[in-house]
DNA sequence: GGCACGTGCTAGTTTTTTCTTGCAGGTGAA
DNA sequence: TTCACCTGCAAGAAAAAACTAGCACGTGCC
């Protein structure tokens, strides 16, 4: 279920998903949730980097973090996919465009 | 109609896509073609800047250029909305990453 | 000629985004 | 204690995108 979104939302939402690392995380991620340390190695970035793109999926709610104990007690963080559905047009884009809050000189 | 993308083509698109200025383009174009400076002084911005977004919109397909000469005599480049749809879900975008090409480390 | 309108292009600046490096903290197990 | 694993954060470099300013060309009209 997907409500419409404001212009700047739509925005954000679609600067996130147009990264290569960042379509590889959704698509990894919508195989099964995982952790920060084992989604780096799987994707194969540094951990560093995967943190700043999962910060911005995440920003941009199209995922989860949740933490979560280990069986050995460790503090493991957890993501996972938000559900959601975007359809594009030139329509819907227009529709998005009258809510932009960007300013700049009136008509 | 619209087919699937390949990855990298649909994070051309959603890059494109994801601007303020390019989205109000779309909206102005959704209302009727228009050529380049009309179209500059109905967003308030400057023409350069214009012809650096709708080139962007052009090479990601969703805007076609016409040549066209007015009454009097003018060279007039007219821009138009393509139709499109794109759909995106955490599956759509799954399936696009399997054909990224940027290059990383194996696993 | 000079002005108003259309087009294109390029060089350089500013801003944003991306990415690396390196450090901090914590836990459990050998 | 040392090692292996987990987390977080921040400073600085590198790359990409956005934007400005200015020039070129063309036309028709006064």
């Amino acid at each position: 279920m997907e409500m419409s979104h404001s212009g700047d939302e739509l925005a954000r939402i679609l600067a996130t998903l147009a990264n290569p690392h960042r379509m590889r995380v959704i698509a990894a991620l919508a195989h099964g949730r995982n952790y920060v340390s084992a989604l780096a190695r799987e994707l194969g970035i540094s951990r560093p980097l995967l943190q700043l793109h999962l910060a911005k999926l995440e920003a941009a709610g199209l995922v989860t973090a949740a933490f979560e104990l280990s069986a050995d007690g460790k503090a493991m963080k957890y993501y996972d996919t938000v559900p959601f559905t975007v359809t594009l047009t030139p329509q819907s884009i227009a529709l998005a465009a009258r809510t932009l809050t960007t300013v700049e000189g009136d008509s």
